[in-house]
DNA sequence: TAGTGCATGTAATGCGTTACATGATTTC
DNA sequence: GAAATCATGTAACGCATTACATGCACTA
């Protein structure tokens, strides 16, 4: 039973209810995308995989002449999904270019190597727009949704202010010497 | 001029000393790759590839009967990477299998949802034991390379005390209701 | 002398994105 | 009636990992 990195989103989504593939990369694309994306290329043979191995169930349900089908997690689909969310964690990787320019700042006069510490700082805060947004948005999403919201928040916060810190840092260390 | 995503990783670490791809890959295992991995399969195609761009220049140093190509910045390669770090900044992409998990955590009972908060914090800690050990190795690095070192431990003890934060107040929450 | 580390390299494989193709429906 | 959106799907491409192949040198 192969399994990719949209599996367990597909199953994760199909749990709350009834999608095409289609809402699927509509609903990816507006809340898990910010830390797993998902292209068409991916969803849409994933769904008939996951139809043929019994984990999800497939409906036409057409809008007049359009064909649409319409997927539905089976109780073997929601085993799987639970498995998964109890299963052996795997290390987190993250790749983090603003990072790894700072981690190679050293070759720059030290000026334009706080440059990059600034920017990230803004980065942060561009981020914090966007998910404040989306958190003011009306209504209210279950409970773990809006957990991960937050986290998205919180992380964007700490990171700003961690930049500003090191600049502060920096700069005195710079007038110091 | 075609560049993957291990050419700044290549030039930045030759900015600082020559370095044969094998070198390369060891310092790599134990530096970046905690944001930014590479493997032998890109770095030395890469690096013929950056030599006859006029990026790097090599040089044949064997260790007695075994060869071994030692490759240096050229000053080409230099305005290269500083061009790099200076250059448009991507936007950050993070993938956090953990936060995925709690992203779909509602699908499980409380009890067990909390346990994925758990073990995030337990993995943040775990994280930041490996990052002391290294933080504690005799000898300073250049500044910033010490700079994303610290910020690799800050973050982790943010997200640990951000989960122990957020599995109290979830607590909480349940013994109210 | 067997195992580990140094050293270079390639081929197969896997996986995900991009781009494209097709066509219906709604909206302006 | 043009443009945007709904809807499904695939082929080409790019890129990175994995596994393998080769061979020297040191050390237990």
């Amino acid at each position: 039973m192969p399994s990719t990195t949209i599996t367990p989103v597909i199953l994760g989504l199909l749990a709350k209810r009834p999608l095409s593939g289609y809402d699927i990369k509509a609903v990816v694309d507006r809340s898990t995308r910010f830390f797993w994306a998902a292209s068409y290329g991916q969803i849409y043979p994933e769904l008939r995989r996951l139809e043929a191995d019994g984990l999800i169930e497939g409906e036409e349900v057409p809008n007049g002449e359009r064909r649409r089908r319409v997927y539905t997690l089976t109780s073997a689909g929601h085993e799987a999904l639970i498995e998964w969310l109890l299963g052996p964690t795997v290390t987190i990787e993250l790749r983090d270019e603003s990072l790894l320019r700072l981690f190679f700042a050293d070759a720059l006069p030290k000026e334009q190597a706080l440059m990059l510490l600034e920017w990230r700082r803004r980065g942060h805060e561009q981020y914090l727009e966007l998910l404040r947004a989306i958190d003011a948005r009306p209504g209210r999403d279950t409970q773990f949704v809006d957990l991960v919201l937050r986290w998205g928040i919180a992380y964007n916060e700490w990171g700003a202010q961690w930049c500003r810190q090191e600049l502060n840092r920096l700069r005195d260390e710079t007038k110091a010497a």
